[in-house]
DNA sequence: AATGAATGAGCCTTCATTCAT
DNA sequence: CATGAATGAAGGCTCATTCAT
């Protein structure tokens, strides 16, 4: 990135290309996005983007920093405020929720940055990323010393939340195809919000010690079982 | 796709070709892959993969024909074979665990695919998948029927095992990553296997209909809360 | 081409090659037919045709030889039997219009041929053509002769015929569309075989001797004319 | 195209596009002609008539224009400056020949044209060419009213101008091969300007209304005539 | 600060041709 | 005699990037 933008107009330009950015590597990805298409929705000259950003990679860090990387600090301080396990878990969702609201562009970017093994994955964005994870971790290793979670890898929390809310948030038109092409019988898609609260139930669902009496015993797979 | 090829020498080229395809579309995306380098790894002449299989779209669709489309029917069986909605449950998520474990790819795909909204997914494979999710469709509404599920909707819970698999499953190297990174305690990652069947269970968990009293109260949100 | 082809159905397979080849290099021109398609149309395999005649260029030869090389004798002799000038010239002017409608290709790869310059043509092909020229020559100047002929220059008068013939013959469609396009005025074009009868006509006209008194004086061109 | 080239040194560049590309169609065909080629001749780099120009498609198109399109106006200016029929239809082949002077490859493109049926002709093309060819339909007809021609087909005589024309203009070469290769005497080739006159001569005299004394009795085709 | 023009490298695709059977 | 499979060599087109202004 160029040193320190002098007029505010550069910063307009600057910030104008990188909300194209945003969106256009969540819709085709870094090997599919044009840099002539972001700068043509951008309204801008191809080679402006050069002259302020630099490269193709520059501009996915730069997309990357501005909608991640400043995030972990909020979450952190966010979730702390929680008085209970399950509030700061609660909380955890809250937080992953507000910020894929505010950058419906960002669950795209990380599902395929996920898919690749992250390797286009600036490394400040993996350290923010880190930390960000950290809260969960605490926040299940206390409710777990409190009696009141069953023990989990908080990664694995962490990517089903995401997962769930990424593959979700942006797909409701995919799906919506799925299931008329499929004539199967299946009940409307909610709202994102809906799904959202739905999903932060779950998760906490998840996570929650049950008395002993309420939990089916397991069948085991049956013998010459293909599955 | 060519109309059935004749001798078995050129089967065997065609499933080369196709395995190769597999991780270049998982590694790089629809957009990300090179034709010529599957060719060069499948170890077949670039014109040889457009004499048997067409396009890089053919080429895709092929990849997910493969890989989804002709395993629908082994679902849809072996889900059906479950004797209560919580077996059944348990079938569908190691169907899908087993389906990742034979195709490490295909989840990565999947997630690109999400992201795009489905750009270049061919049409037998929306089908293909939209069989699938009907299964979990109807043992959601079984479960709920006999009173041991909470409500639930399919898709959400097809895309939360999806995705925590999916993410999961090829990501351990970044996720060590993020961990080294984020100076915070943390468990060691367990193998993808053991990360099945802890998934399977929270599945389960997810979705089971617990008594009232073990439920805590929600807590609302602060005023103030930065939201 | 391949050393005398013993079996008979071998030479019906060469026969509905270049059956087929004429008309595709007629449609596309040397460059723009493809071999593949030549197969297909023609129910052989491709590789079929390299078995028997060789090469793109073999191919084109055969061609050309087939339509055009062995007709040279026949044109000699049938001008021949014309007793006045003006039979003779009525008769290469109908050679030429009968060799299209056996042939009805062979103008459109004439006219590609000119056009190229004859990059293509087999030497065979140029001298059989310069002995059809030849007997035109000679007619031309027996009339002048006996002064029923004007003076005109052989292959200039061929190239009309030709030129004329050949655009009209194959032109039809396109001419309508013109006509059609540009909304002008304009008598519905007549078929082939009546245009040849005028061509042949307006060919007489054309190099017979008027009297003196029928001229009209060429208009000189106007100081400042830009034509 | 690309909307209107701000700088001149631009539209110098589009201007050897252009002109080489005319050669190249002419030479090799639309089928034949190659993008990699005409870029050398041109001294540009292939990406720049992409940028400047668009496709294949655009660029034959665009030399089309540039050498008939823009013309078709300055023909029926001058044919209308003719004051009687006959001065009205030398001044129409004059305008061609001119047309191909300035040209040479123009008739060679046209040539092809005709062959494939106006494959690749773009729209526009096709209406220029009505509107000239309709200038020379108003003189035709003018001509007949006042009795001092014969009827004829319009785009039978164009075709019959722009053939001989067409063919002979650029085949001189050739002829001369012909000639050569023919064990024929035969007259020397006159130039091409001479040819031009002697065919705007001809032409004349193909139409003209010649006194019924004059018109010899056509001989009818003798019985088994192999016609 | 910004832009129109230009480019080198590479990508998808096609095509004439050959090979093994 | 004929064919399915395979290939090397382009060919058309695109794209990230740079240059001159």
């Amino acid at each position: 990135m160029h040193p320190t933008p002098a007029t505010p107009a550069a910063q307009a330009t600057i910030r104008r290309i990188l909300e194209t950015a945003v969106e256009a590597f969540a819709e085709k990805g870094f090997a599919g996005a044009r840099m002539d298409e972001i700068a043509k929705r951008a309204k801008v000259n191809k080679a402006t983007i050069y002259y302020h950003i630099g490269n193709k990679a520059a501009l996915y860090s730069a997309v990357l920093h501005e909608t991640l990387g400043q995030r972990a600090d909020l979450f952190i301080e966010t979730v702390g405020r929680g008085r209970t396990p399950e509030e700061k878990l609660r909380r955890y969702v809250r937080c992953i929720v507000e910020n894929i609201m505010r950058y419906p562009s960002l669950p795209r970017i990380f599902m395929r940055e996920a898919a690749s093994l992250g390797a286009h994955l600036p490394p400040q964005t993996a350290t923010d990323l880190g930390r960000i994870i950290g809260v969960l971790t605490q926040t299940l290793a206390e409710g777990r010393r409190a009696g009141v979670f069953v023990a989990a890898t908080p990664v694995l929390i962490h990517f089903m939340i995401v997962g769930a809310l990424g593959y979700y948030a942006q797909m409701e038109s995919v799906i919506q195809r799925f299931v008329r092409e499929a004539a199967v019988d299946h009940p409307p898609a909610a709202s994102f919000e809906a799904s959202a609260k739905e999903i932060e139930d779950l998760v906490v669902n998840t996570v929650r010690a049950v008395p002993v009496t309420a939990i089916a015993r397991p069948i085991p797979a049956e013998k010459g079982d293909r599955s």
